[in-house]
Parts: structure tokens; sequence; C-alpha cells
DNA sequence: CTGAAAGCGCTAACAG
DNA sequence: CTGTTAGCGCTTTCAG
């Protein structure tokens, strides 16, 4: 590795300028063929800095943490992780990632990231839950990624669950559905409190009386595969907004059993959170993409804009299904889910 | 942050008799007393090291990258990186994870890497493919993952296709099936091949003949699904063994339409690739779930080994389904995927 | 047995 | 405009 030193040597000039022209606060300082002088040089012997001698005077060192659960990382996480790569890697950032499964080792990995000298922390719950980030990120610059802070304060990127029901309720509707139910999850989380929500508005919007005995909320397996039948045989529904992609095949199950076809008899539109809908049961349901990868790269560019405490170019963001908030939006910010519509939610 | 400074200054002793009893290099060099009252101070004080300045010095920084296709990331890889990290973590090393979608990004992100002192690379291709790793990662330690080196000299841990096949395929000749088939990938992979050799050789060692006709490789959606329909209505077998969990899907809906009973009529094994089986179909079919976490974690322990120039201590490696290899095995080394038994093949 | 001193590569006052 | 100087926090000879 070349060093500042050996430029300056090759150069005839002192490190300083060396270290002044490189970092580009040249100008007015350096004569211009001398800084010239320099560039060559250090193009000649293929310099490149040393970012553990510079973050070891500047305390900064370009490097983000990533803080999720244990249980994150599997399977959804992927997308997310990777925008937020795509995204430091253009602003010249590199994530270190590391899991826990509980306070203690969470507190641990904080001290160890803190150790390393992070610039900035992403705090990540997977699938859209309320938390609170721990005292220990008090004095970092944070953004919570597919996650709701407890006391909205910290910036938090998460999926527009309401619109996402919304969306796919009117996509039914549009689609010349009558009797559209909700399959939806039984336990207690922010994404099926704000689709069910959306599911409501949008039959609402559209003139339909919402039935309750249309809405069926589910665990897996056995139980609910039982429930969705039962549901089918009381109230036969044409439609369905189905929570994920377990909870859409059952009713593609379902559906199977009578002899009816999906995408002609009944239209489905699911989530498809494992991201498997789509190579089995295209083109016959309508899927709903969460967008993963958008939200961990608008994180990672929000948190750069807090750490860098400028706001960064929003023009070189990836094309998305879903448009991207700017980056002086209020926060905390949802981001909105395109449907996918690759299939034909009735043929 | 303390520093060594302050302990000294605390201690009443010079910064490198702190240095040397903080690393554990005071034995028959510093008086047992002075070396108790440093170690007293630096708890006191709450002192942790500072890895940037210590690596400065040292040229090594305990950080680990991990280089992955960008497709990589979702949804498979979370597995893998965990496990590596939760390695990594047990020998206080971290790790940068970095994607690349081609050949001049991944030269980058090398290069980046390296820059950051990076101690040595996974170099990973998600769903086991053969690979070289670049010329630029020659001097370094490098472990491929789920991954196949093509010149066999970088170690490799990846999954041990044939012996899935032989355990899922003997599975169902227990549970007494007759007329088993394997619905597999057409596309061309190494799955793909050791699987369907572990199919045929768990056959042929329990004495049935080998049918191709039982044989139906498919890619995905509709045209998979005939195809399955078509194996059923031809050969009527009462076993398969599943690629993924989008295969299996496709026969238990066969199953379905013919009100056959999985687990009853027909058994099934399945790879879960997507981990959604379990959610889903479970109990009605065992699904084989791929050790990526397993693969990671046992990659970091390979690569720090490496590293570290000694064995590392397998006795404390987590339990897995599959039993991990001593470190000392030839390499390359595949891991073992157990069944997961959760359902009954037959009931 | 302990401490002084040099230096890893870079940045940032401060002189000149 | 350019160079000198003084570190960032730590490791590591090498004297004493």
């Amino acid at each position: 590795m070349t060093t500042m030193k050996e430029i300056a040597e090759a150069a005839g000039v002192s490190i300083s300028t060396v270290s002044l022209v490189l970092n580009g606060r040249d100008e007015g300082r350096v004569k211009a063929p001398l800084a010239a002088l320099v560039r060559e040089k250090a193009d000649e012997l293929g310099y490149t800095v040393n970012p553990l001698a510079r973050s070891l005077r500047t305390c900064r060192t370009r490097i983000l943490g990533f803080i999720s659960e244990e249980v994150a990382t599997t399977p959804y996480a992927g997308g997310i992780i990777l925008g937020a790569q795509d995204a430091a890697s253009t602003y010249g950032y590199m994530i270190i990632t590391v899991s826990t499964d509980g306070r203690a080792s969470e507190e641990n990995e904080i001290a160890t990231l803190k150790r390393y000298g992070v610039d900035g922390f992403f705090y990540s719950k997977m699938s859209n839950r309320i938390a609170s980030v721990p005292a220990s990120l008090g004095d970092y610059p944070v953004v919570m990624v597919d996650a709701t802070d407890a006391n909205n304060q910290i910036p938090s990127i998460e999926p527009d669950e309401f619109q996402i029901a919304y969306d796919a309720t009117k996509r039914l509707i549009q689609a010349d559905c009558k009797r559209i139910a909700y399959i939806g999850c039984s336990e207690n989380m922010i994404a099926q409190d704000g689709r069910f929500s959306g599911y409501q508005a949008a039959l609402q919007d559209s003139g339909f009386a919402y039935d309750p005995s249309l809405v069926c909320n589910v665990l897996n397996n056995g139980p609910a595969l039982r429930a969705v039948d039962k549901l089918f045989d009381e109230r036969n529904p044409d439609g369905f907004f189905c929570f994920n992609d377990a909870r859409a095949w059952y009713v593609y199950e379902c559906a199977a059993r009578r002899g009816l076809t999906v995408g002609k008899d009944v239209s489905i539109v699911g989530v498809d959170n494992h991201r498997v809908l789509a190579e089995t049961l295209e083109p016959q349901l309508t899927t709903v993409e969460l967008p993963h990868y958008e939200m961990g790269y608008w994180a990672a560019c929000k948190l750069i804009s807090m750490i860098e405490r400028k706001p960064v170019d929003s023009s070189s963001w990836p094309n998305t299904t879903a448009p991207m908030p700017p980056l002086d939006s209020p926060i905390p910010a949802k981001i909105h889910c395109a449907l996918i519509e690759k299939g034909s939610v009735r043929s």
C-alpha cells in the first residue's frame, strides 16, 4: 500500500500538501500545477487512503452498524440489508451487521460496534413491530427499519401497511369481486392492524358494506386451513386479500378442492412474504411484494444524511416499485408498496 | 473512552506495562501485584481497547469480509450470514458483508474491503454453484460458502446434496412407498446433480429398479404443475422427493385435486428452501432444511482458524441438525443436512 | 522486571 | 501558498 509519505517524496513536497490535495482541500491553498503533480504521482503509485489511519485521527469510520434481531436475519431481512448496502456503497460507507437475541447480547453488540467506531446505527425489528431503541444508542444517529418507534422520535422506515391493503382490496373490487374476504393474521402485529384498516377503508370508499363474517384471522397449518375452508362454505367469497403467502396458499387449496379456478372463479391478491408465490402460483394470483430493498436503501440514505448533516442527493436512488419520499419529508416516514401485477387477478 | 495512558497514570506505571498486562503478555515480565493493580484500574475505568488504534499498529482488524452475489442476499443468505456472525462473534470478530453484481463491482468491493484491512474473506455464491475466487483474493485467507471451488483448492463449505436426497428417498422407502418419484429442477445446478444421484443410489441400495419415467425435472409455475399432473396420471406415484418447496407445492396441489391425502395416500419429502412449507403444509409432509446457519458457522470457524493459524475449539459449536465436521477434516468439506421430521411421511 | 521511544498512516493547527 | 509539528491509541523493540 502506497502511503502519503511515498507520494510526498515522489512529488518532492511535504506530506501535509499531499493530504490537502488528496482530500480536495487544495483550492486556493496549493498552487494548481503542484496539486496536479501530486495527483499524478498518487495515480501513478496507485494510492488509496488507509481508512484505519484516517479514522484514528478523525473519529469517523464511514462504517454503519446494522442491529437486527436474530430471528430477523432469516428470511426477509436480506432485501433490507441489500438495499442498505447499495446505498451505503454509493456514498462510500460500509455496513457491519450484527444480530442479537436478547437484551444482554444486544448491549454487547452495541458496545462492540461503538468500539469499532461506527458513525451511526440501523435498528431493525423484522416484520414491522413497535420498539424503542436502547438508551445506549442515545447519542448516535439512528434510523429504525421495518419497525415503529414507540416514542415517535427516531426516524423509522416501514411499509405503508394501510395502503398495501387499500390497494389490494381496490384491485379486487376493480376485478368485479362482490364478496371480498380478508384472510389475516390473528397475532397482534402492526401489519395486521394497518392492513385490516386498509381493507375496510377500501370497501367503504367503494360503497361496500363491511361484513365481519368475511374476515378470517388465522394462525398457521391445519387450523388455518380449516378456518378458511369454513369461510368458503359459509360465505362463498369471490375475492381474497391475504396477509401473506402462507394464507394465500390456504385459499388456493380450498379453491382447488372445490374445483374453482383461481383467477377465474375466485381472485386472490396476496402479500408475498417469502417470495415463493411468484415461483408457484403465478399467474393465477396477484402478489404484493414488500419493498424491503427500498426500505433498506432509503434508511441508509437517511442515516448518512444525518451523519453528514446534509441532505444526500436522491436523484441517484434506484428505480423502485414505490416512490421514495424526499429526504426532508417528515419523519417517521412510511414506504408505500406497489402491487406487482405479474399475473391477472381475474382472467 | 478510557485509554491505556489514563490507566498508566492511575496505576503509576508506564503505558507499555499496561499494554503488556492488558494483552495477557505479562507472565514472567510484570510482577504479579503490579499486574493486578493495572487490571484493577482498567476495570475501574471501564477500559476497552480501541480496535482502530490497535489495527493500525498490528495490521490485523478482526474484521472478516463476506462477499456475496446480489441475488444472493435474498432470501436464502440470511441463515448463512447469521451463522457466520455468531461464530465470528464468539471469537471476537466482526463481519462486513458486501454484495456484488458483476465482475467490476466485485473487484471494487474487494478493493474496499482490503483497504479496511479485513483479515480474510468469505466468498459465497448462493445455491451451491461451481465458482472460482477472483485472483485479487489470492494472498488472503478465503473460505467458500455454498459454492464449490472450480479448482478444488479453496476450502468450500456446501450442503451434502447427495446425502440429502439419499436420506429423503430412504425415508420414503421406509414409509413403504413403492413408486417413488423425483421432482427435480431442469436447470443445471450442482444441487440437482447431487440430489438426482442420491435418489438413484437410495433406490438401488434398497433393491428398487430406477425408473426414468418416475423422474420429472421441471421449471416453475404452470408448465411445472402440468408436468407433475401428467406424472400423476401416467405413473401414479405414492412417494415424492421434491427438489424444493415450490415443487412440493405442485405435488401437493395435484394430490388435492385428485382427492388424495398427503401423508396418507401419498407421501412427500421436500427441501424447504424458502422456509414457508413449515408454516403451511406441515404436518402433512416432511421437510429437509438446508443447513444454512451451520454452513455459515462452520465457514467462519474455518476462516478464523486459517487466519490465526491454529485450530479453533469446536466444542462450543452450536447444536445443529447436522453434525459438524471437525476442524481438521479434509477440505473441501460438505455439510450434511438432517431431515426435519416435524410431520409424518405417512400417517 | 519496567519504562522510554519510535512509529503505524493520516489530519490539522500553526508557523513561516 | 507550503512545511513543520504534534498527536490519534496502541504495540514493540530495546535499554536500563
